[in-house]
DNA sequence: CAGATCTATCTTAGCGCTTACACTAGAGCT
DNA sequence: AGCTCTAGTGTAAGCGCTAAGATAGATCTG
């Protein structure tokens, strides 16, 4: 090379980087180039079996490790997939994010995760700053948000994923249709005879499938030409003392509900938790039920009538759509799971069960006889 | 259309990269180098106003974004941090988790997690993997490793810290001595006349918390004299039916405990339901203590006396050590977070209290009167 | 058997950024 | 005035890896 820059030429500094094994030092000690250990290390290329046998060996023999900037760098890949969830809290979100980083790392991505408490702006910043740091793939809670955000996405060609909905336009997703299976649960009491149907919901501003529950509930209390009066409908944050505060507030209201539908299950522990306290008896005087079948849905007592939702499924599908998008392959845009309603203790009929409703079904009112 | 890619001579392929905006272009339209552009927006060096202030706008009309990859391998920094923790599905560690990912984000950093399932072999891999790809930190729960694996951290430099443990020996940690907890834990049923105690551990094999509490437990008997007899102690997953289990089988011993010990709050729960379940009193007749204070823990009925955990300082603290460490500042190797003893309805005096246990401590059979 | 076709491998040019070092002015001293 | 500093900027050398194109044999083929 040159030297025209300044007379003097010193000595170039000593290299920056660090010291460990690069491909460099794996090429001469298996006697080839770099390009030929890329191909072989990667499979991305043909190689011969006894040249890959001494790459190999070179390998283990200097305990080389790929450095992941560079490779990320050069390939225009980062082999790391995010995970934007609304909080890690929610068990649920963390035995999806689980399942998704399990399938992940067996893949040979890392995994990163960010929580937006429910803040869309948080979640779109938290896009934003992820993909500039490349990763591969993203997985997001909830079909509702802003186009702009979608459309960064899409321009940048990065693949993602929404999980626990089903998106109804193009957008990939994995999930169920929380209507509609909070249409069953509504059903569920309503065949048991109930016509005052109080719900505790969860906060449905920023929260999709919240509002989507509810309207499942709605929808089936229409189809029997059953309204949800504003004063049977609380909105609450996803916490159990919460869902105390909601069966209290139901509790206080003139026509008392028979039975109360929660937003998910951590409220409707709180309802149980709240009747068990006020001595009011699960299912005998009001039904209680859930969504989700977190792992005390079944212990708790009464046990929980719920939706059971298979949130490590709905994270190893998300990977595993993500992971064939990468690589090109065709992957099926919408994901349906399967919900089951849990029928177990705390449901019944009403008190005065089938006498309960006119016969143009609209409730009547509970007359305690004592 | 194209017609540059004819057979005279090939013109160098198209660039390979992203057609994103670069340094460079941001060094163009604000009229400096790209040294500059570097310096003023990491500020890593000397810029002046002026100059500054056309870099950022210039950021702004381009909608600049740096690459993460190419900071990574340039600067040997991947702005990342890893936590790998046993399982999200532990509320504690999600929440731990959680925090930490709030600190870092919030000073650029990025998270990725990876879990265990407490299989050390695993923690193994995870941490070879994250440092080879380049984290600048590691977040690891419990004390007790491979030293090989401690020493593969220390000689890549990668600063790192444990959590919910306090390591004795100089390994940075955030925690708490779970031992120490545990006996204050015990000491409040002996305080209270229990001289029958059981236990239901969490599965010490490589779990060096559960051990430990388990370990303060023992302490504290000895320390009055008894000893933990081994039917008397259960070793068992951290989940609420093995709580329930282990109840069972205490109640089947034949000095059957006045007082159950859990592990943590998930196996007290189940041995809380498990009692209602028995139409066994509790604390009347037994009482049951946790170890964690989860959200149920001050609802279920009755609520749970347990020990308090801060999990959420100790993510934040785990952050903040390593945010002070990347960047070399003094941190101290051990913070200490503290835990409380809460007590709420589940325990209470042994049944037949004051006159249980002989002058020199040893429990005497209970023979139930009827 | 020359030319065409493959195959396995090497050469080399980046990927987009940071940073060591060189350089230029003006400020502060003596 | 001559000198030393310092602040602000530019230059260019990588960081460690991948991948496009070039190359050299080996294998066909008519």
């Amino acid at each position: 090379m040159d030297d025209q820059r300044g007379k003097p030429k010193k000595e170039r500094a000593p290299r920056r980087g660090s010291n460990r094994v690069r491909v460099a030092d794996v090429a001469l000690a298996a006697g080839v180039s770099g390009a030929t250990v890329s191909r072989a290390l990667n499979r991305t290329g043909p190689v011969s079996d006894d040249i890959r046998r001494r790459i190999e060996q070179a390998v283990v023999e200097l305990g080389y490790v790929p450095n992941g900037a560079a490779r990320a760098l050069a390939s225009q890949r980062a082999h790391a997939i995010a995970a934007i969830v609304p909080t890690l809290e929610n068990t649920n979100f963390a035995i999806t994010a689980e399942a998704a980083q399990r399938r992940l790392v067996e893949a040979g991505y890392n995994f990163l995760v960010a929580s937006t408490a429910y803040d869309p702006e948080r979640e779109a910043d938290h896009i934003q700053s992820l993909v500039a740091h490349g990763v591969d793939g993203v997985i997001l809670v909830g079909a509702r948000r802003d186009p702009e955000i979608v459309r960064f996405l899409q321009a940048r060609r990065v693949p993602y994923v929404v999980t626990w909905s089903l998106a109804g336009d193009g957008t990939p997703s994995v999930g169920f249709d929380n209507a509609e299976a909070a249409r069953k649960l509504a059903n569920h009491l309503l065949d048991l005879g109930h016509r005052q149907i109080g719900v505790i919901a969860g906060l449905t501003k920023n929260n999709d499938r919240a509002a989507a529950r509810l309207e499942g509930v709605r929808r089936a209390l229409e189809d029997r030409g059953l309204a949800l009066p504003r004063e049977l409908l609380i909105e609450r944050p996803y916490r159990i003392a919460e869902g105390q505060f909601g069966l209290r507030a139901l509790m206080a209201m003139a026509p008392r509900p028979t039975a109360v539908i929660c937003g998910n299950d951590q409220l409707a522990f709180g309802a149980l938790i709240e009747c068990g306290r006020q001595g009011v008896s699960v299912p005998a005087e009001i039904s209680i039920v859930g969504f989700d079948d977190l792992e005390f849905a079944e212990q708790i007592e009464p046990s929980l009538t719920t939706m059971h939702v298979p949130a490590e499924e709905i994270g190893h599908r998300a990977a595993e759509y993500l992971l064939a998008k990468i690589v090109g392959q065709p992957a099926a845009t919408t994901t349906a799971v399967s919900v089951n309603l849990i029928v177990r203790e705390s449901s019944g009929p009403p008190p005065e069960a089938t006498e309960a409703s006119t016969p143009d079904g609209i409730a009547v009112r509970e007359r305690a006889p004592a």
